[in-house]
DNA sequence: TAAGGTTACGGCGATCGTAACGATC
DNA sequence: GATCGTTACGATCGCCGTAACCTTA
């Protein structure tokens, strides 16, 4: 066993268990490739992949099995080599954030601004996703840090902080009737509604508000994204019912919004990473930028 | 970096940080050894040891923190190679059992008679030490499975399975005052006490109990080895407080056995292994054996 | 001066690349 | 027949062992 060839099943997991594209990626050809393979497989003395004829299909249960084991090494040489890149010097790197339309417009700027002047030698590559696939970007090493609402807080490999709470807040054109007067669920309910897809940006506590009311809601349009929401209710579509420190008063001075923190439960917007996932110091010091620039936000 | 300057890294770890007995150790010479340390240094840019001259005497900070990823590289690594034996023969292999004096005396042979029958192919090291040391082995390996009483609760790295529960019992030689009669505190507290070692089989709760009430008690031996408690109860020494299952009416007739569980909180035996250390199938039975041996005991 | 660590050098073996072959879609 | 995987063989490079040297208790 070496760590070749660990790196190697990382890869073929990667690459749909293809050995000529795995060989690719490892710079090296195909037959020693697939002599690693053979190697690895007689020491283990169990076939660790299911073949069809000369192909490699899927895994065996002891292939997944011992995929984990592959996969903490993995985990472990990465932290070796970026412990020492971070002795050597912490203020050069790279930092992979992944996160949610919303995060990425309407909270990361500021925080981001402030982390660029500290660490102007760090490489921030940001990812947009979904909530869902966040986690697995932290789970395959795409992203080192994931800021979201929804999900993370379910796996038992992340390590979540809590960043900051804030509630939805619908928003109308200046003229239309819900732009006044006292809002309840039956009132917002007696409109076609625009949000956010389901499993992004606190849908589920929207989700929860309308189940726990009499009243039945219906979502005419739906979308990851903030700008396409606000997009539609200026066509006149709705109400769109979005993350309260998405509405813009400047920007969006053409729409009216309502504050709805009494008709929908507190979302609270986390960060999260692997616990097994050593984190740079420019890392940690990002985190602890965000919490900072949440608790001098108010929503 | 290859597994074995990892391999090597552990070693140096047991070794005192000596080249000389980690090449042993490794079969091959020295100077290897202090080749693949210099490349594994160079590569990761700053030194890993402390050095006092030529000598290594100390890691580093940086050397601490990524030994961490090497405990948990080898570990994953005899993880493939435990489950992949397993896999081929899950009715051979070894066991190594960690566990106190008083556990494997009187709880252990019968689970472990049984285990024998179920795997007559599994060879089973026994080794006794305090509760402490046994969580020093589950961490170097030493040991699969640790079975004792006291301390394992509080590290995070294991995970722990309550196996059964008992109390304690004093014991006394036939013709003595406390053979007879109600037991309190206070009767106890008058004579001299013999009883476990600190750290050892419930120790703490006899602490406890004594502590929440007047009486000050004398301990005027402790051992970690309930026969040593015995012999000198036996002697006129005292009274002795002992695990309840450590009476044996057959074998210690001469002694008489007064129960305990209205002065002395209850304590509980517990199962405990490493959480990323993979037990063989015959490893996961026998734990099952040793919770259903409990179940079948009453104390 | 003995014991432990380093440096230099030669030899062996592991692993890669080239190339021809085999199988699968 | 094009793509993917396997087998064979020669070449290279990494790693070990021997041996001489250096350093410290």
């Amino acid at each position: 066993m070496n760590l070749s060839q660990i790196e190697l099943l990382r890869i073929l997991q990667e690459t749909n268990f293809s050995l000529s594209q795995a060989a690719d990626k490892m710079h090296i050809v195909q037959s020693a490739v697939s002599r690693q393979l053979q190697l690895f497989e007689a020491e283990v003395g169990s076939p660790l992949f299911e073949r069809r004829g000369k192909k490699l299909i899927a895994m065996t249960p002891l292939g997944l099995r011992i995929m984990l084991e592959v996969d903490a090494i993995n985990q472990a040489k990465n932290n070796i080599q970026t412990l020492a890149a971070d002795f050597l010097d912490s203020n050069h790197g790279v930092l992979h954030i992944a996160t949610t339309h919303t995060q990425a417009k309407y909270f990361l700027p500021k925080p981001i601004v402030c982390f660029r002047q500290k660490y102007p030698g760090v490489r921030i590559y940001m990812d947009e996703a979904s909530p869902e696939q966040l986690i697995n970007k932290l789970h395959t090493g795409k992203a080192d840090i994931a800021i979201c609402t929804e999900k993370v807080a379910d796996d038992s490999y992340l390590a979540v902080k809590p960043c900051y709470e804030w509630h939805h807040a619908g928003i109308v054109p200046k003229n239309h009737p819900l732009a006044e007067g006292d809002i309840s669920l039956e009132r917002l309910a007696a409109f076609p509604i625009l949000t956010y897809s389901f499993g992004f940006t606190g849908r589920s506590n929207i989700e929860a508000a309308f189940k726990n009311s009499a009243s039945e809601f219906d979502i005419i349009l739906s979308a990851a994204d903030t700008d396409v929401i606000k997009t539609y209710v200026r066509l006149g579509l709705g109400v769109g019912i979005i993350a309260g420190m998405a509405y813009d008063k400047t920007l969006d001075a053409d729409l009216v919004a309502r504050d709805l923190s009494h008709l929908i439960p507190c979302s609270e917007t986390k960060i999260a990473y692997l616990k097994n996932n050593y984190l740079p110091l420019y890392g940690q010091h990002f985190i602890e930028e965000l919490v900072s620039a949440a608790t001098e936000m108010c929503f």
